[in-house]
Formats: structure tokens, C-alpha cells, sequence
RNA sequence: GGGUCGGUGGUCUAGUCGGUUAUGACACCUCCUUCACACGGAGGAAGUCGGCGGUUCGAAUCCGCUCCGACCCA
């Protein structure tokens, strides 16, 4: 695991790892049980628990996941007792293919007490049987309740109840209520003031209150009394079944619930949400999830387990009175087994025999406090550390344990931000699982393309809190985008030197001024999206910059200048060059820590790329970044013609003319070099014929004006002649439509005339379009 | 059954506090060896933005219903 973090370039501070089980870190998790015993959080009760009978320990509801599986419904009948407490006769045999409990016993003798059937899943609770309850508003049952039944088997004479918990559409809207089989039993066990039957053993079989099936494993026993009840004829039908059960989640087992002296943490639903809300959650929706299981806690956390390698609970019986002793926070960490406790004799009784707690706690007691143990707690005064990154399937452990414990023993938040991110699925689209043979380990990544490209995928997959779906197309375009970070860089390296950085006040040309400003463009929004931690939105950016601006467009634009410009003008260049380029750099180390290392050691920079500060682009002329645009976008429309004409982008051309809506000093001689032809700049129009063809619609500036309006105006722009329109616009300032006989003036902002080259016979020239300025190629 | 999230070209994904011509990548097709890169460059085709209804001048975006999927819980 650790080699595989160091293999992908995690940036952890591994000078402070710590291991939960080392005692330096025990000692805390005992001290935090200490501190929240003297403040009333801990306490030692006997109360039902989840239980696996194979860990043979306690464990939390977190710690019991639900598995759909099939099941067999039994239908068993239950006899009525009279009020003499003999049990009837009973009515009829089992037959299977009957259904309904309720009106075969209508037809009974009235004098005689009625039978009523439940259905189970679970025959092998018969003997945990203390009750069988209806929902009260079912009539089948409306004059039963109170009624005395005896259990088949085993004997015991139950009542009766009604509790609109019941849900009368399964089986025969009667149920069996058992010590126990569920969290419901529990509630009805403890509302009803139930008898206690408690038959299962803490490794998981029956045992005195089972009689003849004691000893049995639980699942042998369901399927002999199944067998039994069907041979005694209380067996009235069986019917395969969907159900959700309870199973411990490290070893599968189904879990019981067993009545046991445990510790418990007392869960205060109110502290822990308004702590919640003091963490900021991305994405925030993840707080609903942890809002959700804390009020829908039933039980406190059970802290016991009763298992061997864990924190032990720092607490001692008194062998006289039975005084339970926690220690105190002067003497942890302790281990209550080989030690006595400091306070000597009993404060109770006086008495000095001890017995040590063999119980130990629960894995989340120790790592629920990791941001406290991080921050030095309790030497240091506790400030919440600021982030805390996990998936969402440990909300409701890790997550809602720390704020829990943070709350109680520190009385304040424990992280800042709490970044919840989702799973990571293979190629088709499922969870990763070995079954499926959907599976892709890191190291395999890396073994064919690198961490680097591995990191990129990840982080590209999907913002934080989605499931990010692996995908090998996903690597393979990384590991391309570091394809071209290495010949950018080769390529400067071969231009730039120390000197470079030495360059002040550099005579930036359009070119160099339009790089920077986007580039500190980039390197602002990207500070945003890592602030925000949208990882997908920063990486995004970056290589949009590097593959477009800075490789396409930028590169091209400077060659000429990088290779026989004069020294000036090429040292501007280069200067540029080598702050785009070691920006860009900086801003994918975090995605790319390897490349981007080796990148920069091979520029004028000194340290490491990860140690380097953030970015900020000189302060650029903004008039000369937007003639710098200009010059790319012209550059770039070029380029595509000659590709379109099937040319070599070095073909040579006659000339080009460039003509801008407003007069201005473009710089031409980038685009010269890029072009491989002369540039002549003009103001207005090409002296070829533009004719109006149609209109560009300015929806958001128009739509408000005419509101409902709004789409008779369009359609009466766009049926009018373009060319009228021109005329129109150009002598009054604004045109006029008619909407229902009406006139209506639109005003200029709300459209624009599309104009396009008359297709022309004789003249050799291309006209091409980029961005504002109107482009003529001369072959 | 409850909660949360999601459904966008063949695949994955951005956009989701409304502005009409929906982003990028991969795959596909065409063209181009050009002095960092053919693991490249320039283009192209490809989308009922799950469905229905509503609000609005205008909806991928807001509201309601519905279908499908994922996760958590019962």
C-alpha cells in the first residue's frame, strides 16, 4: 500500500506517519476514552447488540451491512390457549397450497380458542418467541388481541399485541416477536415489557431455551425445526422469499442481536450535525448523507469488541463491590490486564483486588481521532487541521466518527473541508470487483504508462464526489499530453539559457504580451478550481493552455523569431517562452509530478517544480495582448487554409493583407514568419466585395427588450433583406421592423449583419475571416 | 419503501443561479512529412442534452410528473 503511494508520488509528510496500534497513538485513543468517560459520554450498560458469532465480538450498526438474499417464508401455526391455559385441539393439519391464515379460522368452532399463523423467515427463533403482534387496524385480527397462543415446540404461552409497526400486507399480517431477531423486536421487546428468551450462544448456536436443539448452529437448527414443525403439523406452508439481512462487514457472517454487557458512547445526534455544519463539504450535497444516517441512529455506538489486537479499554473491576475504575489521563496508556490502577484500593468498598476490562475498542475509537493525534493533541491546543479527504461510502464511519469525537473530547470541528470523493468503477461502468474481472490495479497503470498519466485520468474522471468510471483511453490522452509537455520542453531548452531569466524589461512584441496574459488568465482560474478542488476543471484548463496556445499557436508564432530574429526581439521571445512554459509546468505538478520535475530541471530554474511558488505572469499592455490575439487568430486561419488547400504550412505565399476593423499597429512580423509570406495591415474593408447575407441575432440583449415580442422581431429581421438592412443601419444608426403594423426600432447592439465574400471570376485572392480582422491570401 | 446523486454525439465527460449555433477527449473519415512533436498538424462527419408536461420572448439549464441507473439506509 505504501510502496504503491510512493510509486504513484503522494505527497504525504511521511516524517510524521504514525500506526494506530504504536503505543504513542494508543495512549491518545485511551486518553479520549478517559476524557469523554469524566464528561459523562462513556458508559457501561447491558443493552442488545449487533453481534457476529464468527468475530464472536459486538460491533456497531456501521459496521453491519445489509445483503439482499433468498429466504424461505415458513407459515406456521400458532395455537390458541383457553383461559384454563390448555392449549385446543388443533384445527386442521398442514396443507400446502392452502393460503391465509385468517379466514380458514373464521370458519372455527366459536367456543374453542382460534389458531392464528404467522410467517417467518427465521424458524430457529421459535424458542427466543415472547410475543406475536398485529397491526391494530387490521380487522382480521381486531378481536384476538390479547389473546394467549402457545409456541409449537417449545411451549411457551405468548400474547397477543398490537403495534401499528406491524405491516399487515406481509404474510398473514402476524408476526413473531423473538429476543431477537431484529432492531424491531428490540423496540417492541422494550415498549411491550416482554419476556427475555435469549437462545443464541456468542459463537452462534442454540442453546438451553432450544431444548432438543440445543447446541445446534443457528442455520441447522432453522432447518430442523422447519423439518419438526412440519412432521408436528404446525408447518401450514413455505414459500421462497426476498429479504434483506444483516451481515458483519469483515467476515460476512449474518449478524445477531444478542442483550450484553457492553461500553457504549452515547450519540448526540443535536452536537454532532450542528458540528457537521461547521465543515465545509465538497461537494456540499455530501452533508445530507451524513445528516441522514445520524438521525436515523436508534442505538448508541458500542465501543467494546471482544476481540485481541486493539486499543485496550483503560478500565478495572472492583473484585468486591463490583466499582468499575476508569483510568486516569496521568496513566495512559495502560493496559488494565497486566496492570492495576493507580487510585489503589477501591473508593467504593476499599477493597484492592482488580479485575482488568478484556474487552478492547472499537478500530473507529483509535482512528476517529487522527485529526487531534495529527495536530498534536493534547500538548498542542487544538486547531482543526484543514482537510480531511475520503470516499462517501465511510460517511457514516470515519466521517461521523471523528466529527463525533472531535465534538466531545475537543468541543470544536475537526477539519475545515471535508472532500468527499466517490468510487472508481472499471471500463464497464460496475463497481470493481474480482468476479466481475473488471479489475485495474494502480501498478499495472503504471507500468505501461506511468503514475503521471495515471494521476491525470483520475484526476480528469469526474469533479469530486462522482464515481469515476476507469478508462484506459483516459491514460493513453495523458500520457500524449506529456508526449507534447516534453518536446515543448525540448524545444525551449534549446532556446533558452541562464541568461534568459536575467532579461529585464524585455520588448515584449503582440505575440509575447497576448501568451502572458492568457497564461496569467490560466494560472487564475486554475488557483480557483484547485481552491475549490476541482481537480477535472484546473487539469482541463492547463492542458487546454499547453496543447493550444502555447504549442499551436504561440510556438509557431516565434519560431521565426527564436531562430533568426534580431537579438532584442529574441530574447523577448525567449524570455516569454520560458514563463508560459515554466508556468504551465508548476501548474500540472500536481498532476504530474514526475514529467514536470524532469521538465523543469531542464530549464533555467532552480529547487524543485513542487517547492516552486505559483505562477503570476508579468502585467501586460493590454492594447498589445489584443493585437497579439489578433495576430494568433490570423496566424491560425492561414494555417488552416493552407491545410485545407492541401499545401505544406511552409509554403511560400505571394503576400497577405490584413485588414482591422479600427486602425491599429498590428505587429506582423510573427505573423510573417508563420505565414512565409509578406503581411500588409489596413484599416476597413479588403478591396474585394463583402455583401450582407444574413443576421446574427443577439438574443440576450434583444429578448429582454421586446419580451414577448421578441420572436416577431426576429422573424421579421431575418426575412428582411440583409442588404437593406446594411443600408439602413449604416444611415440611420438603427432599423426599423414591423411587428403587426406597428413599427419597432431595434437598436444596433441587438444584431449583426453577417457578410460574406461575393463568390468572384478573375481575381486570384482568398479572403479569410479571423476573429475581428478580415484576411487576404495572394498566392 | 426512504434519502442522495446522476442520465448530454459510438464511448467518457464539461456546461446546469435561462440567452437560442452544447465543451473537450477517445474512436471514425479526409488531407498534410512542416526546422519540438506523425504519440504530430489542419479539417470533417456524428447529439431528439432519458421521456412527458409546465413556467418564459427564450429551457440541457427552472418547476411538476415519469422512466432508467448508482450509492446509502429501511
Amino acid at each position: 500500500m505504501k510502496e504503491t503511494m510512493l510509486t504513484l508520488g503522494f505527497s504525504q509528510d511521511w516524517s510524521q506517519e504514525f500506526r494506530t496500534m504504536d503505543p504513542g497513538y494508543w495512549g491518545e485513543t485511551q486518553r479520549s476514552f478517559v476524557e469523554m468517560a469524566e464528561s459523562g459520554y462513556v458508559y457501561r450498560d447491558e443493552h442488545p447488540v449487533n453481534w457476529c458469532p464468527r468475530c464472536e465480538t459486538a460491533i456497531a450498526d456501521a459496521e453491519v451491512e445489509s445483503e439482499d438474499t433468498h429466504g424461505t417464508l415458513y407459515y406456521i401455526t400458532f395455537e390458541g390457549v383457553d383461559e384454563g391455559g390448555s392449549s385446543a385441539p388443533r384445527m386442521q393439519s398442514a396443507d400446502a397450497g392452502s393460503d391465509g391464515g385468517g379466514e380458514r379460522s373464521a370458519s372455527g368452532a366459536a367456543a374453542e380458542p382460534e389458531d392464528i399463523e404467522i410467517a417467518t423467515t427465521r424458524p430457529e427463533l421459535l424458542p427466543a418467541c415472547v410475543g406475536m403482534a398485529v397491526d391494530p387496524e387490521d380487522e382480521r385480527y381486531a378481536d384476538r388481541v390479547g389473546d394467549t397462543f402457545e409456541v409449537p415446540l417449545f411451549g411457551q404461552e405468548v400474547e397477543l399485541i398490537a403495534d401499528s409497526e406491524v405491516d399487515a400486507d406481509f404474510g398473514t399480517g402476524a408476526v413473531m416477536v423473538c429476543t431477537f431477531g431484529d432492531k424491531q423486536d428490540v423496540d417492541w421487546w422494550t415498549e411491550h415489557d416482554l419476556d427475555l428468551r435469549p437462545v443464541f450462544t456468542e459463537d452462534g448456536r442454540l442453546n438451553e431455551y432450544a431444548g432438543e436443539f440445543e447446541g445446534l448452529a443457528i442455520d441447522e437448527a432453522a432447518a430442523e425445526i422447519a423439518t419438526a414443525l412440519g412432521t408436528s403439523g404446525h408447518l401450514h406452508d413455505e414459500e421462497p422469499t426476498e429479504q434483506s439481512v444483516g451481515q458483519c462487514w469483515r467476515c460476512d457472517t449474518l449478524i445477531e442481536i444478542l442483550s450484553k454487557e457492553q461500553w457504549f458512547v452515547e450519540v448526540d445526534a443535536e452536537e454532532i450535525l450542528e458540528t457537521a455544519r461547521s465543515v465545509e463539504w465538497y461537494p456540499d450535497h455530501m452533508y445530507d448523507r451524513l445528516e441522514d444516517w445520524t438521525e436515523g441512529m436508534e442505538w448508541d455506538w458500542v465501543i467494546s469488541r471482544q476481540r485481541v489486537f486493539a486499543t485496550p479499554i483503560p478500565a478495572w473491576e472492583c473484585e468486591e463491590c463490583g466499582h468499575l475504575e476508569v483510568a486516569s489521563a496521568e496513566e495512559v496508556p495502560v493496559d488494565p490486564t497486566t496492570e492495576d490502577p493507580a487510585v489503589g484500593a477501591c473508593p467504593d468498598c476499599g477493597a484492592d483486588a482488580w479485575t482488568g476490562e478484556t474487552d478492547v475498542m472499537d478500530t473507529w475509537m483509535d482512528s476517529s481521532i487522527s485529526p487531534l493525534f495529527v495536530a498534536g493533541w493534547p500538548a498542542a491546543a487544538y486547531e482543526p487541521v484543514q482537510l480531511r479527504e475520503q470516499g462517501h461510502d465511510i460517511i457514516r464511519t470515519w466521517a461521523f466518527y471523528t466529527i463525533l469525537r472531535t465534538a466531545a473530547v475537543t468541543d470544536t470541528f475537526p477539519w475545515e473541508d471535508a472532500l468527499i470523493n466517490g468510487m472508481v468503477f472499471g471500463e464497464d461502468g460496475n463497481k470493481m470487483s474480482k468476479s466481475r474481472g473488471n479489475f485495474v490495479q494502480p501498478e499495472e497503470v503504471v507500468a505501461e504508462y506511468g503514475a503521471d498519466a495515471f494521476r491525470q485520468a483520475m484526476a480528469l474522471g469526474g469533479q469530486p464526489g462522482t464515481d469515476i468510471q476507469f478508462q484506459w483511453k483516459e491514460v493513453t490522452a495523458a500520457s500524449r499530453l506529456q508526449t507534447k509537455l516534453w518536446n515543448i520542453t525540448k524545444f525551449a531548452a534549446n532556446h533558452v539559457g541562464e541568461s534568459t531569466t536575467d532579461v529585464t524589461d524585455p520588448a515584449y512584441r503582440d505575440a509575447d504580451a497576448w501568451i502572458l496574459r492568457r497564461c496569467g488568465a490560466v494560472a487564475a482560474s486554475v488557483a480557483d478550481d484547485m481552491d475549490a478542488y476541482r481537480f477535472d476543471s484546473a487539469l482541463r484548463a492547463v492542458r487546454e493552455f499547453v496543447w493550444h496556445d502555447l504549442a499551436d499557436d504561440y510556438l509557431e508564432l516565434v519560431k521565426g523569431r527564436l531562430y533568426e530574429g534580431r537579438p532584442g526581439e529574441r530574447r523577448a521571445a525567449q524570455h516569454a517562452l520560458y514563463t508560459a512554459l515554466s508556468a504551465s509546468l508548476r501548474m500540472l505538478s500536481p498532476f504530474a509530478p514526475f514529467i514536470t520535475e524532469e521538465a523543469w530541471s531542464h530549464l533555467p530554474t532552480e529547487g524543485s517544480v513542487h517547492a516552486a511558488t505559483w505562477p503570476e505572469p508579468p502585467a501586460t499592455d493590454t492594447e498589445a495582448a489584443d493585437r497579439g490575439a489578433v495576430v494568433a487568430a490570423v496566424a491560425a486561419s492561414v494555417r488552416g487554409w493552407k491545410s485545407d488547400e492541401g499545401k505544406p504550412l511552409n509554403a511560400d505565399l505571394d503576400r497577405i493583407e490584413v485588414y482591422l476593423d479600427e486602425a491599429r499597429p498590428l505587429d506582423t512580423y510573427d505573423i510573417a514568419e508563420a505565414v512565409n509570406g509578406p503581411v500588409y495591415v489596413d484599416e476597413g474593408e479588403p478591396s474585394v466585395e463583402m455583401v450582407p447575407v444574413g443576421v446574427d441575432i443577439e438574443h440576450s440583449e434583444l429578448g429582454p427588450a421586446f419580451r414577448d415580442r421578441a420572436g416577431d422581431v426576429v422573424a421579421a429581421l431575418e426575412a428582411a433583406d440583409p442588404a437593406e438592412l446594411q443600408a439602413e443601419l449604416e444611415t440611420n444608426g438603427d432599423v426599423a421592423v414591423d411587428v403587426d403594423g406597428e413599427s419597432l426600432t431595434v437598436e444596433p447592439e441587438m444584431f449583426e449583419i453577417i457578410r460574406e465574400q461575393r463568390a468572384e471570376s478573375g481575381e486570384e485572392v482568398v479572403v479569410l475571416e479571423a476573429d475581428e480582422a478580415s484576411v487576404l491570401v495572394f498566392e
